[in-house]
DNA sequence: CACCGGTGTCGAAACGATTCAAACAGAATG
DNA sequence: CATTCTGTTTGAATCGTTTCGACACCGGTG
């Protein structure tokens, strides 16, 4: 591969003056910044990555972390981010899981957009006070270098509860998310919020981890004490799906013996029948507001913690009691 | 950030020794050795990926390179390239869009899976040629630092087209894949044959993207042209979701006046009703088998080029006619 | 005691770029 | 003709690592 000192020879200027042409510094003559250039091109000449973020000390590239590469769910983050990213001049790559984590600590990018609980709270910090910009958008972190966009989970989960409630349902199960996670807590919080605003509701919390195993654990659950219809907020998408997997097999039905709402709107949801009733927001917008936070930290501009607004999808899968 | 500069001053060694020791090097007594982590330890030292590329040639990380981020396709693919690189010892990350292009060609990767059709084969055989090692996953290209692994679109298709048949159909519609589409052009090929074969087929080809667009724009031509049942094969599952979309707001129905099968089995068709008739095939093996070819031609080991089998998914989708 | 081999440590070069400050050439000025 | 200025080019240092070859030290050997 063609180094700068490989065009400096074949043109018999010095490095330097390479380095001024190829970076469009009106240092060099016109004339030779046009030789030069013929000859980077001759030998196919492309910087070399390492060096200059190793002398710039900046790469142009953000990373985004991710738990894991499946499905609907981050495909319009990512486009978000990367829509935002591009015409800011930085490069995005995807990363996901713990062994990646050694990217983020290597300065591999500029700054970094998590979005993945396999971080504990204080790695986070501590990569922050070594100088890494970070937004996080799955907890709250108070840093300088730190900025996190949040969903507004409270409303939503109020939303949901609120639907299932004003449609006569009075037996609720709610499915939770992993114990760490933040928007599970947020989410279950608003739950209980609800419920206590209403008397005669019973609230039941069953344990899930916010992925198709735990809806199906729950389903079996449920469909095992079922004696009459009942209502199911699961706290994510995915959950429900997994209900639905596993409640297709019983001779209980969706929409009528099992009233399901989720939270998210992933793109299956729109395609389950009876469709399912969930809480929506604009991932793409989640995904571009969270790069704007991201380079006006690394820019040194002043930034605001951000939310991101959800709303109501109604549908099938819930009816009237 | 700590430097291995700053543990030698505080370590009163040189720069030499702490790069031994950071490299478990049996150079190093035990003793200086545990003195210098301990110290590593306490800076919060991390290496500088830039630097350690820089002068090794190499930084253990793989480039993955999408079309897009979208949806349940690549998930299992990548989770496939994931689980292997990371047994070999090497990251994973996934790059989309011809903006990032660039990262493949500053050698920020030891090598890279491509399957995206925004590079050119000539791009891809120049990258090769400077030193680049690449897998392909949508074309055949043939140089010692690249190698393909290819699903074995031919007898998918054909696949598809027999079932059609064998069912009584005799009027197929063909929705295609892009122009430049490998994959596309093997599927239509052996449809073609397929199709030959069998002298009392009638079968019409329209022109399609690989999006569900494409699909709707084939479904509103389909639906305006109806007399009758019909039969479609979609040369991808999202161009038949996007019949689907379509066919959903007219009076039509699916698995009835329109019999239609897809091909690549996504997430989504398991999910919509009536169930997608698709072509199978595993995409984290695909991912696996792809990765362990990239890691050989790395490590200089000898490859063959490889063929990912399919499979016929059955169901209500298409019935006999 | 001179010599040798092995161990542990160090200095320096190198990787490929950027960038500061110095050097230089040539034109313009006094 | 000496001086200053402007504009172009250059040398050298630097970023943070790795790694080669040199070197000093030590115990053992002849």
């Amino acid at each position: 591969m063609a180094s700068i000192k490989d065009i400096a020879k074949k043109a018999g200027v010095s490095i330097s003056t390479v380095s001024y042409a190829l970076n469009g510094s009106s240092k060099v003559t016109d004339e030779t910044c046009a030789r030069i250039l013929a000859i980077a091109k001759e030998l196919n000449y492309v910087p070399n990555a390492a060096a200059r973020s190793l002398k710039k000390k900046e790469s142009k590239i953000i990373g985004a972390f991710l738990p894991d590469f499946s499905g609907g769910f981050y495909g319009d983050l990512l486009q978000g981010m990367k829509g935002t990213l591009i015409q800011k001049g930085y490069d995005l790559v995807v990363c996901s899981g713990p062994q990646s984590h050694r990217l983020l600590a290597e300065k591999l990018f500029d700054g970094a957009l998590i979005l993945d609980h396999t971080f504990s709270d204080e790695q986070l910090l501590n990569f922050a006070e070594l100088g890494h910009r970070l937004v996080v958008l799955d907890r709250e972190l108070n840093h300088p270098n730190i900025n996190h966009v949040l969903l507004d989970n409270k409303a939503g989960a109020s939303l949901a509860m609120e639907y299932l409630i004003d449609l006569g349902h009075r037996k609720i199960y709610v499915v939770t998310g992993p114990e760490g996670s933040y928007d599970s807590k947020q989410r279950i919080a608003a739950v209980r919020q609800t419920v206590e605003r209403s008397s005669d509701v019973e609230c039941i919390e069953i344990p899930g981890d916010f992925n198709r195993s735990g809806g199906e654990r729950a389903g079996k659950q449920i469909a095992a004490e079922f004696a009459g219809p009942v209502a199911v907020f699961c706290l994510n998408d995915e959950m429900a799906i997994g209900m639905y997997d596993y409640i297709s097999e019983t001779d209980l039905e969706m929409g009528k013996d099992i009233h399901i709402i989720g939270f998210d709107n992933i793109e299956l949801s729109e395609y389950i029948r009876p469709r399912l009733a969930t809480i929506d927001y604009s991932k793409k917008k989640w995904g571009s507001l969270a790069s704007e936070q991201l380079i006006k930290i690394i820019e040194g501009k002043p930034v605001e913690n951000e939310r991101i607004y959800v709303t109501l999808v109604k549908a099938e899968s819930v009816k009237p009691v």
